[in-house]
DNA sequence: TTGCTCCTCACGTCACGTGAGGTGGC
DNA sequence: TTGCTCCTCACGTCACGTGAGGTGGC
């Protein structure tokens, strides 16, 4: 018979933690005093003791612990530990996921360079319906796409799409080039449904839905693109992510007018696909 | 301006985060109506969200990220990132090391076999010293030993040495086998500090501190070695250690007589090694 | 009498999830 | 009037660590 310190020395736990087992009933004592409370263990239940700290060891909790000494079934048992290892393999990918984000944080430290990821995300873009005007742009960059899509913004208004159709989400634009050096702008607004009528030269699309890293970045557009494609494509290369490019960007406020375009908030999406397990 | 519902899903949390965040002070709303208690965000405002969650992403803390927002040194910056780094590789390392012990019991039950890792534990177990009889013993196996420890403890009585020396610990043996075939049996009390004088045959020594795997068995000596030495060895390789033999045998209790050795408990210690960084 | 060990509450941890119970605008 | 969104508590999570405040045997 040993008290509770002398057990906790030999078991190598704490005091507080057999107090624990003995609260959650996993370990009780094989005698408790009943005048001072006092906490007597054997000395063979210190096997049972061993057996718990082994299958702490492995990460199971308390309660799959419980369980397991409670004489489990050998399918059972083996669900468990399949259950456990598919946690592991998660928990072990998203460390190294966080692992190679503070990896290249610090390169960019020691090269004492800007940080230009310190404001990305990854997030999964559900699918959504837009209405879409369609035109041509004549190049990149925002000398070329600015007036494009204001042009488009003014016939959304004149043709009062809002009417015909709930928007579910603020304006966004994406881009499409083919072959050539033809580029088309598209300003689409997310709708909850697809609208009965719709005057030309709208149109109804499904966006599929994707995994990006997103940006978001306030000011004219003239200073944030296309500087915020070069940092996504970066913070996807040093995640091992391969971009599909084009991006989408979603004005995240409406600005009344060009004056205070320094206050404008764009989201700013570039699509990825991970590598496949080959 | 965004009620916190809009603006949880431009920024793809929950609004509980939102409510949690202004309550911690990482990010409050730019407006709250006196009357209502109603939350309004500014587009603006989903740039520092985006900074929180990407930080968080690296699994920093709260605490951590109202730091870094709070504008902080490069150096202090750089600080945090490799505390964080280093932390990762414990984990990983760590959930990778659960992953062996997993996949090891995984083997046993897919091979059918008994499993006789169930109870075995890792311990740090720390330098001590220790009163010791050696007596020398014709060969290995309980047939050879138990006798050999028995007129071992016969003798520590008969010498009374308990007087000499305050124990702070169960009685122990440990091994040494020198060249050829000679097996010396060290009978071994832990003791406080080094007694002043001791009658020969007895002696003074001091265990170095090792890392070991520990099982905890019940029963009489012959039913329990040397099984327990290969289920030990065995779990030390699935785990990548390389074990240092001779094994330590605590008696962790006392019994009165021969008659009730299937009550006896031993802790049986196996040190190993890790393998190197090299 | 001073230490040492034991006891029972009970709060704190970390970042929210999840009701309970209630209000205000379409 | 019914939904929908918003609000404020406040408990629960997991396995203990850490006091606070008190008791019993050497």
């Amino acid at each position: 018979m040993f008290s509770i310190g002398e057990f906790a020395r030999l078991g190598g736990v704490s005091v507080r933690t057999l107090r624990h087992y003995d609260e959650i009933g996993l370990l009780r004592p094989v005698r408790v005093d009943a005048e001072t409370g006092y906490r007597h263990y054997s000395a063979d239940q210190l096997g049972r003791l061993n057996r718990i700290i082994a299958m702490k060891e492995l990460g199971l909790t308390l309660t799959q612990v419980r369980q397991l000494l409670a004489g489990i079934s050998l399918d059972e048992l083996q669900g468990m530990l399949l259950l456990r290892r598919a946690q592991l393999e998660q928990e072990i990918e998203a460390n190294q996921n966080q692992l190679l984000g503070i990896e290249a944080r610090l390169g960019y430290i020691e090269r004492e360079t800007a940080m230009p990821a310190d404001d990305i995300t990854m997030k999964n873009i559900q699918a959504m319906g837009v209405v879409v005007i369609a035109a041509p742009a004549p190049g990149w960059g925002p000398v070329n796409i600015v007036p494009v899509v204001n042009r488009a913004r003014e016939l959304f208004d004149e043709l009062a799409i809002s009417a015909h159709a709930r928007a579910t989400g603020p304006f966004m634009i994406f881009y499409e080039h083919d072959q050539g050096n033809d580029i088309t702008v598209n300003l689409a607004l997310p709708v909850a449904e697809q609208p009965a009528k719709l005057p030309a030269p709208v149109s109804y699309r499904v966006l599929p839905e994707v995994e990006a890293a997103v940006a978001v970045r306030t000011g004219p557009a003239a200073g944030i693109f296309p500087m915020v494609y070069q940092d996504l494509a970066r913070w996807a290369e040093a995640h091992g992510y391969a971009t599909t490019p084009p991006g989408r960007e979603v004005w995240v406020n409406e600005i009344d007018d060009a004056s205070q375009s320094a206050q404008q908030v764009f989201e700013i999406q570039l699509p990825f696909t991970r590598p496949g397990p080959t």
